[in-house]
DNA sequence: CATAAAGCATGATGAATATCATAGAAGGCC
DNA sequence: GGCCTTCTATGATATTCATCATGCTTTATG
């Protein structure tokens, strides 16, 4: 982790009409940039760790991070992908708890670290930043709900379709076709809740049957309706 | 379902202390009173179903509600049980959202209904509701990240002793030092992500085992150290 | 109260999936 | 470039768990 100096203010962040504070009044969005730092992250280093109290919040300017929770044995479970212009961080600060999720990139990122003091005075006062977080994590529930039931109830092959399309949902495609994140098949594993030689044996039989094309850490989708159909999706 | 008279006003409710509402100056109470309507729902009637468009949320005055996922081969996944002072139903109307989630009573349950126009209101005003909001369900954020995480990775016989002290810790114990509600073994299957006869057998081992008792719809426990330890669940 | 319906329980079986073992491929680093 | 480590792949095996089948028990309902 790299300090690194304020390159432009918020109010010209190329993220933010994408992010939560897009639709704050400008002058709010400018109180953001008294106070924040900004960091650059190597990939695989951690921007907060499970059991640690928030200090503040992660606006991501660039890159991608996966929010994963250790189970008891030691096996990691992620239960989120963020990318440009996501807050990381917000729930445990706002909710008043410690981090329930380590966060760590996935690639090199750049981001703006907001204190916590200047985040709770915004959030409280007279400004609708509350209520977009509020609306922010209500949304969050609803995806959340329909993980668990996902993982109660379906197959790791239908799960491993589902979230092949969620992940592409995420991250959209690169120059060449694939899905725009690299991930190993130890994380692809911990997206679905599967061990990784089951989700090897899975992503290859995809590539058997033409759903997908694996190339190298990269993945191609091959057949969209195929992949919706096997992970029962309903096309939203 | 039956709508009945306003019995009392929200400032001398016996559950506001415990619920979303409280720390909230009085007179924006009292603003809750004028829109209300109260109703009155029998065990299994519903309170609004999966796909719908929130019209309201529902304060929960006396009572226990499921609410559910049903899966695409049409199980039912529950998600979370509510009781006394819980408000239910706002996810999906903050969040902008039709139901995830199908809200089911578990027994004769009395409810204040508030409408959408009044609710938003208040959380849009001066009021602090959409702080109090925001924090509720980041709290249920964190919530939903540790069950997907047990779902993952726990098995059938950790998650069922993990799911039989939460719901102890959600209801209490009824004077006979049973846990105090009413769920059939499907139910209790459907909380802890399972079939019901692999939910039935562990539950009959862990009463061989001298964690629980059994007594008819109604389980006491017996041993909560062993729970603990054998849903590897860290006292909170 | 009688009868049906729903819920509970237990065994047998098979499918899905985790785990263990091993080997080759790829990637990072001096 | 060569070596070591990590990642990927695949087979063999064990375990967990869902499903099906059946009988008993409790609960609703006329």
């Amino acid at each position: 982790m790299k300090k690194v100096p304020q390159l432009h203010r918020c109010a010209e962040c190329s993220t933010r009409y994408k992010s939560i504070f897009n639709q704050i009044p400008l002058d709010e969005v400018e109180q953001v940039d008294v106070g924040k730092v900004c960091y650059s992250f190597k990939r695989g280093e951690v921007l907060f760790y499970e059991g640690q109290m928030p200090q503040g919040v992660y606006c991501i300017e660039k890159g991608k991070v996966k929010i994963f929770n250790t189970g008891s044995e030691g096996r990691d479970q992620i239960v989120r992908l963020s990318g440009n212009g996501d807050v990381v961080g917000y729930r445990a600060l706002l909710g008043g708890d410690r981090y329930e999720s380590t966060a760590s990139c996935l690639e090199e990122t750049e981001v703006c670290f907001i204190p916590k003091k200047q985040l709770l005075n915004m959030v409280t006062g007279q400004s609708c930043l509350a209520m977009r977080f509020m609306q922010h994590a209500c949304q969050e529930l609803g995806q959340a709900s329909k993980i668990i039931t996902n993982l109660a109830q379906k197959t790791v092959r239908e799960r491993m379709a589902e979230v092949i399309l969620v992940v592409q949902e995420t991250f959209g495609d690169n120059e060449e076709g694939q899905i725009d994140v690299r991930l190993s098949r130890e994380e692809w594993a911990s997206l679905v809740g599967t061990a990784t030689e089951s989700c090897i044996r899975v992503l290859s039989d995809f590539q058997q049957e033409g759903l997908i094309l694996l190339q190298g850490k990269f993945i191609k989708i091959q057949d969209r309706k195929g992949l919706l159909k096997l992970g029962k999706v309903t096309e939203s």
